[in-house]
DNA sequence: TCCGATGTTGGATTGAGTCCAACAATACAT
DNA sequence: ATGTATTGTTGGACTCAATCCAACATCGGA
């Protein structure tokens, strides 16, 4: 995502780093007993820094998932079709930060928070894929319906992927949520 | 909503006031620059009683629908068939702070807290459905797909008879979007 | 007139998020 | 070697949303 910069201070840290630290802190803690000092001094640097990182506490968690999304955005508005743009959304997913918070939720605390997190996200999709909808002549309330089904299909797949009770892939669980819109 | 208590102290002010107050610093300064403070000043009540009206800042504007959110999240509980609960959130919305904040929402800088609030209620209904849609033998992945699909009409009917470009009222956005669905 | 219930108020406190100027570490050009 | 531009880090001050609480005000009823 960050193309190399050939000059300049290297960076101290990642987001991989402030990533862990925060997530042992969640589940040690809980999220709302955890502080962005909190995270940053365990990581190791200054918490000015975090907000190199990520623009908000919150986004801790979701940095990957929302690189994927970002691709997606911009496929999107590039003319992709929906439905291929969003499946590939789970191409290349990997287990990570967010979804340790989606099966720890309650130990975390983060329940609520997760929620909106994760509806702010699948807004953002449907937006976007509504619009690409009636680019190409869809009703803007019929696109607002279909982009809606799409999108939570996306959101639906990664968190039963996640909180793998049924040891599914998430390629799998993609294509039977989009199946289903 | 409220049930009339039988004794105490009355309310000095009420939702109305201050959901006004804060419609008119918003749409004179914007949204962001205009803090709490200012609205319970021009209402004329103390900061702190903002926050027994309001949980957030953000809600001064959705008071009105949340009520019927929280109407339409009661029925699916007690079995409610989600089409007919989902339709019957339009019946009896009238053109409050919220319409009032859609239409002006470029002149607010509201535009992006208006998508988040909006992706919250949208997936506060969308989650209540398919928990309903669930309960009675749906397939998960398909119920939160289905439910994503009626909770997006609804918001999107609301959005397009607040900014009505085509004079269409809110039975009507809501019949269409929910017949797409 | 007293009492319980409800509402209001001011003040203190916490923590997220912003902003900025000073400083540090790198690559590169000369 | 020695600048120089570039990028990253840091500490600190600052604003403001949100929480909490104890003191006080205003009602109905006993």
């Amino acid at each position: 995502m960050t193309p190399e910069p050939r000059s300049g201070r290297p960076r101290a840290s990642s987001r991989e780093v402030l990533s862990e630290a925060a997530c042992e802190l969640f589940l040690e803690q809980g999220y709302d007993a955890t502080s962005v000092s909190d995270i940053t001094r365990r990581a190791g640097v200054s918490r000015s820094s975090f907000f190199n990182y990520f623009s908000a506490k919150s986004d801790v968690l979701w940095s990957g998932f929302d690189e994927r999304v970002d691709a997606a955005v911009a496929d999107l508005r590039d003319g992709g079709a929906p439905l291929e743009v969003l499946a590939a959304i789970g191409d290349g997913l990997a287990p990570d930060a967010l979804a340790l918070a989606i099966v720890n939720a309650d130990a975390m605390g983060i329940a609520a928070e997760l929620d909106r997190d994760r509806a702010i996200r699948q807004f953002r999709l449907q937006r976007e894929a509504a619009a690409r909808l009636v680019r190409e002549g869809a009703a803007p309330l019929a696109a607002q319906v279909r982009a809606g089904a799409l999108s939570a299909a996306v959101l639906a797949a990664v968190w039963a992927w996640a909180d793998h009770t049924a040891g599914r892939s998430l390629t799998d669980a993609m294509s039977e949520a989009l199946a289903a819109a």
